[in-house]
DNA sequence: GCACTATGCTTAACATGTTTACAAAAATAA
DNA sequence: TTATTTTTGTAAACATGTTAAGCATAGTGC
């Protein structure tokens, strides 16, 4: 008879949890150098990908509540990160757009960004990344 | 030439944080009845399971860092389900039980957080369940 | 037009996440 | 024993997570 393993190592919950450490922790500890938070980078790149784009279709992307966005987006502007300017068509929405140095932060981070994500998929092994990937999405689908 | 997938499409930090709250919000809904959050329930539970225990292991096993545990456990303290002591070996420890009115809470609530999650594991399929709990589990491996 | 509802975003309040500093007790070195 | 280091937990400060409420603008039905 084999122990049963902990709890703790069968929950999805907790799993995804020590998944989400392991991989935006060495993130984190580069974003730090640039005094930008994990979140606060996650806008960046994509207010930087998407051009001009609205804050509810940032906090679909980046997956953030829009009362944890306001608060990221004013940040950012005092940064002068970002800019915004309200929409002329309709009046309660905004426009958002990177600037010149929020694009300078991008460059400047970019590329070890991306090497830690590769750096963990080259461990797992690109198979078994995919694999995770598609599960995760498979999770994430809405119609389920 | 098919178009390329959105990046957040293929991210495995934002599919994570969609898993935890695809996974989580029905819980959080659940519990928020009983007046607990998401954090105070895994704590409850790991003091539940594990008897005696201290809170270095506390934040291990619900993957929470000690400063956050602090606050939770004094708040679980001021409801009256847990107790703490301190460590007459040992007077920088203490120990950590759940109180009858702790236990009360599990009981009411077990039974339907456990269904939450095996709802998902139904409706993604046992085998691919345990294969993304696997793929999670190889991440956060210590050694890689 | 006018009342009603819906949308886009902000504010407020409280809980947690994260880092750094700190205090007390214990272990270790000397 | 004394000085040093390590361990355990807490406090403080700032950022985000979460829910509920609010405000302005836009859309809809009448």
């Amino acid at each position: 008879m084999t122990k049963q393993l902990p709890s703790t190592d069968r929950s999805l919950p907790i799993a995804l949890l020590r998944a989400r450490e392991r991989v935006m922790g060495p993130i984190r500890a580069l974003l730090s150098d640039a005094d930008l938070t994990e979140q606060q980078w996650r806008v960046l790149r994509v207010v930087q990908e998407s051009g001009d784009i609205d804050p509810t279709q940032i906090s679909e992307q980046a997956c953030l509540l829009l009362p944890s966005l306001t608060r990221i987006l004013q940040k950012l502007e005092d940064k002068g990160l970002i800019q915004r300017e309200k929409d002329q068509m309709d009046r309660r929405r905004q426009i958002v757009r990177i600037t010149p140095a929020g694009e300078q932060i991008i460059d400047d981070n970019l590329e070890a960004s991306l090497a830690v994500i590769e750096n963990t998929r080259t461990k797992m092994g690109p198979e078994r990344y995919e694999a995770l990937l598609d599960l995760l999405n498979e999770l994430n689908r809405k119609g389920d």
